[in-house]
DNA sequence: AGCACGCCGACT
DNA sequence: GTCGGCGTGCTC
C-alpha cells in the first residue's frame, strides 16, 4: 500500500511513501516520514494500492486514529485549491497541536458526517444576538469560532466551553479537539485553526463577528472562515449562524440572493451620533468641542471614554474641502509619498505628482498627516490633567500601567470589541477620514461597523462623537441613522458599478526578493504569465511601501479565478526561485 | 521550510 | 594550505 502525504511546505505536490508491513493507517492521519534526510509530520492525504521499493517506507503514526475525517480532509481540499495555495499547510494550519510529551492520551476517530439536510446558514444581526446565541449554542453539540483568542477566551467562559485556540495550553487544545470527535464536548470554541474539529451530526456552528478582518489574516489557511464554515455546514449538515451586527458586504449580498436566511431586526434604542467637522480644530489639536464636553460628561457619570484612532492613512486629502485624491480610474484613494512627491494608486499603480493645490477647490492646504495614539494620548493628557489615561496597543492589551479605574481609553476600533453594552460613556472617533481616506474599497464598511459596534457599546444613554471631513459619507449617515439597507444598497452599488467583489473576485500576488531588481523581474515575469487570460484583469505591478523589496500586483477575474490562476501560476509556485518567493493571497481583506 | 552541496575570502 | 560564507536546488 502506498500513502500520499502532504507537509507543511510551500510546495504544491505531496510525497509518495510505502506503508510499511504491520502499520495500518488511514487518510486524514497524521505520520512521521522521512524528508530530506529527518523525519518529518505529514498528513496522509490518500492511500493506494501499490508498491514501490524506490519509495521509503513511512516512520510511524502520529497518533493512531485519524484527526481529520475523509469529509474534512475533502473540505481542506477544496480549501487549498479555492485559495490556489498548496494543501499542506492549509491543513497544517487547522489540526490540533502534537503531543508534546507524556503519555498519548485516548483519542477518538473523527465521525464522518451523514449527509444530513442542508439548510441555508442563518445571518443574526440584531442587538440581543449573543444573549439568543448563547441560549441556542447552550445545549450543545456545537463549534464557536471567534476572531481572536480574546474573545475565545471570553466565549469559552460564557458557554463553559472547552478552548481549541492557542490562548490555552497545547495539551488542553489537544484534549479538547479529541473530547469534540468523541462527542463528549458540549460546545468548543476556537478561532481559524478550529474550522476543521470533528463534531458530531446536527452540531450548530457559530461564527462571531462575521465583519472581522481577523477571519480573514494574511497566510493559510488562506480562506476566509466564513467561505469555508458555509461549504463544512452544507457537507455535514450543521446549522450555521453567522452573528454580527454589521456583516460584511460580500456576506449581506448573499443573504439578499437567497443563500444566508437573514433574520429580522428590531430599532434599538440608539444613542446620539454626533458628527463634528474636524477642518479647523484637527490640524493642531485631536478634540474638538463636543468631544471635550462628551469626555468630561462620560467622567461626571463615573463612566469611561474611548478614543478611537483609525489606521493611519498615508493618503492625501484637502483641508478646506475635505476632497481626497483618488485614481480616476480606480476611484481608491491615492497613496501619497512625500519624499518622492507622487501620488500612486495602490490598485493599478497609476502615478501622478503630488499636486500643489486640491484640483476640486484650488485649496492650498492638501494634508496627509493624521492622529497617532501616542500623539492623542499626550494631547489628551494635557486637556485633562485630573483624568487617568490608558492607550491600548493592538491586541487590548494597556500600554502603561493603569488599566483598572481608568476614566479616558485610547486605541482602535478593536477596543471596542467585547466591551458589554453601556460599559462605555462615549466613544470618540478622532478622525474617521483616516478610515474613509485609506486606499481600500472596504473603507466604508470598516467606518459603518466601527460606528455601529460604538453606538452598541455607549448604549441608547452614551454618546458618540465623530470627528470627520466627510459627515456626509454614506457609512455615517447610514450609522447615525441606524439604517443597514441603506447602506449595504449604496456599498453594494459602489462595488456593482467598479468591479469590486462580491461581483468580482480579487486575488493579490505579492513577491518577496533577494533585491528589489529581482523581485521586480520575477513579479513582472508572473504578471505577465497572467496577461491575455480571458476574464482575467491584471494591474500593473508596484512596490509595497516598506524597506524590504516586495513588489506586488492585483488580478481581478470572475468566481472562478483560483481555478484560472492555478495553471498558469503553478511555475512560480513550484520550488523557491531565485528571484524571490511567490505569494498568493485569493481574495485579500487588505493587499498591502 | 530545512538541509546539503558547491564555489570564493580570513585564519592556523 | 584549510574553515566557512550563503547562493541554488531537492526532498518520496
Amino acid at each position: 500500500v502506498l500513502a500520499d502525504v502532504a507537509f507543511d511546505l510551500r510546495l504544491g505536490r505531496s510525497f509518495t511513501y510505502r506503508v510499511p508491513e504491520g502499520l495500518t493507517v488511514v487518510p486524514g492521519q497524521r505520520v512521521l516520514a522521512p524528508l530530506a534526510r529527518r523525519d518529518r509530520v505529514g498528513v496522509i492525504i490518500a492511500l493506494r494500492d501499490g508498491d514501490d521499493a524506490s519509495l521509503k517506507p513511512l516512520a510511524r503514526a502520529v497518533e493512531p486514529l485519524a484527526v481529520l475525517s475523509r469529509a474534512m480532509l475533502e473540505l481542506a481540499r477544496w480549501a487549498a485549491e479555492e485559495s490556489a495555495s498548496p494543501l499542506g499547510p492549509t491543513v497544517a494550519a487547522m489540526l490540533p497541536p502534537l503531543l508534546r510529551r507524556g503519555r498519548p492520551e485516548a483519542v477518538a476517530p473523527p465521525p464522518e458526517p451523514r449527509p444530513g439536510t442542508a439548510a441555508p446558514g442563518e445571518l443574526w444581526m440584531d442587538g440581543d444576538r449573543e444573549d439568543r446565541l448563547v441560549e441556542r449554542l447552550e445545549p450543545g453539540p456545537a463549534l464557536v469560532v471567534a476572531p481572536d483568542v480574546e474573545s475565545a477566551a471570553r466565549w469559552a467562559r460564557r458557554l463553559d466551553a472547552a478552548r481549541l485556540d492557542s490562548g490555552v495550553p497545547g495539551a488542553e487544545r489537544r484534549a479538547a479537539w479529541f473530547a469534540a470527535a468523541a462527542g463528549r464536548a458540549r460546545v468548543v470554541v476556537g478561532t481559524r485553526s478550529s474550522l476543521l474539529v470533528p463534531l458530531p451530526p446536527a452540531a450548530t456552528i457559530a461564527l462571531l463577528d462575521e465583519h472581522d478582518a481577523a477571519h480573514k489574516p494574511p497566510g493559510a489557511p488562506r480562506l476566509h472562515s466564513r467561505d469555508l464554515l458555509q461549504r463544512r455546514a452544507v457537507i455535514e449538515g450543521s446549522a450555521l449562524v453567522l452573528c454580527s451586527a454589521t456583516p460584511s458586504v460580500e456576506t449581506w449580498w448573499r443573504s439578499e440572493s437567497g443563500g444566508l436566511r437573514r433574520l429580522p431586526v428590531t430599532r434599538q434604542p440608539w444613542p446620539e451620533i454626533v458628527t463634528v467637522d474636524g477642518r479647523v480644530i484637527l490640524r493642531t489639536h485631536p478634540l474638538t468641542l463636543p468631544l471635550t464636553r462628551a469626555i468630561e460628561d462620560a467622567a461626571r457619570r463615573g463612566r469611561p471614554a474611548a478614543l478611537i484612532v483609525m489606521g493611519e492613512a498615508s493618503a492625501l486629502g484637502c483641508d478646506e474641502c475635505g476632497a481626497v485624491m483618488r485614481c480616476p480610474a480606480c476611484t481608491v484613494a491615492f497613496g501619497a509619498s512625500r519624499t518622492t512627491r507622487t501620488l500612486r494608486c495602490r490598485l493599478c499603480a497609476r502615478s501622478e505628482p503630488l499636486p500643489a493645490t486640491c484640483p476640486g477647490c484650488g485649496g492650498h492646504r492638501l494634508s496627509s498627516v493624521g492622529w497617532g495614539g501616542e500623539r492623542v494620548e499626550a494631547s489628551v493628557r494635557r486637556r485633562f490633567p485630573g483624568l487617568s489615561v490608558a492607550r491600548l496597543g493592538p491586541p487590548g492589551k494597556a500600554v502603561g500601567a493603569e488599566t483598572a479605574r481608568t476614566q479616558v481609553l485610547i486605541g482602535s476600533p478593536a477596543l471596542l470589541r467585547g466591551q458589554a453594552p453601556g460599559t462605555l460613556g462615549c466613544v470618540g472617533f478622532i478622525v474617521l477620514d483616516g478610515l474613509l481616506r485609506v486606499p481600500d474599497f472596504r473603507g466604508g464598511e470598516r467606518a459603518f461597523a466601527a460606528l455601529w459596534a460604538a453606538a452598541e457599546t455607549v448604549g441608547p444613554r452614551g454618546r458618540v462623537v465623530v470627528q470627520t471631513l466627510h459627515a456626509e459619507h454614506h457609512a455615517i449617515r447610514a450609522a447615525v441613522a441606524q439604517d443597514r439597507d441603506t447602506f449595504y444598497r449604496e456599498e453594494l452599488g459602489f462595488r456593482r458599478d467598479l468591479g469590486y467583489p462580491p461581483f468580482r473576485r480579487l486575488c493579490s500576488i505579492a513577491v518577496r526578493g533577494r533585491s528589489d531588481a529581482q523581485a521586480r523581474a520575477q513579479t513582472s515575469d508572473c504578471a505577465a504569465a497572467l496577461r491575455g487570460i480571458q476574464g482575467l484583469e491584471v494591474y500593473p505591478p508596484s512596490r509595497r511601501p516598506g524597506p524590504r523589496p516586495v513588489w506586488t500586483f492585483v488580478v481581478k477575474g470572475p468566481d472562478s479565478l483560483p481555478r484560472l490562476l492555478a495553471e498558469p501560476l503553478s511555475p512560480f509556485l513550484e520550488g523557491r526561485g531565485s528571484r524571490g518567493v511567490v505569494e498568493v493571497e485569493m481574495d485579500p481583506v487588505s493587499w498591502w
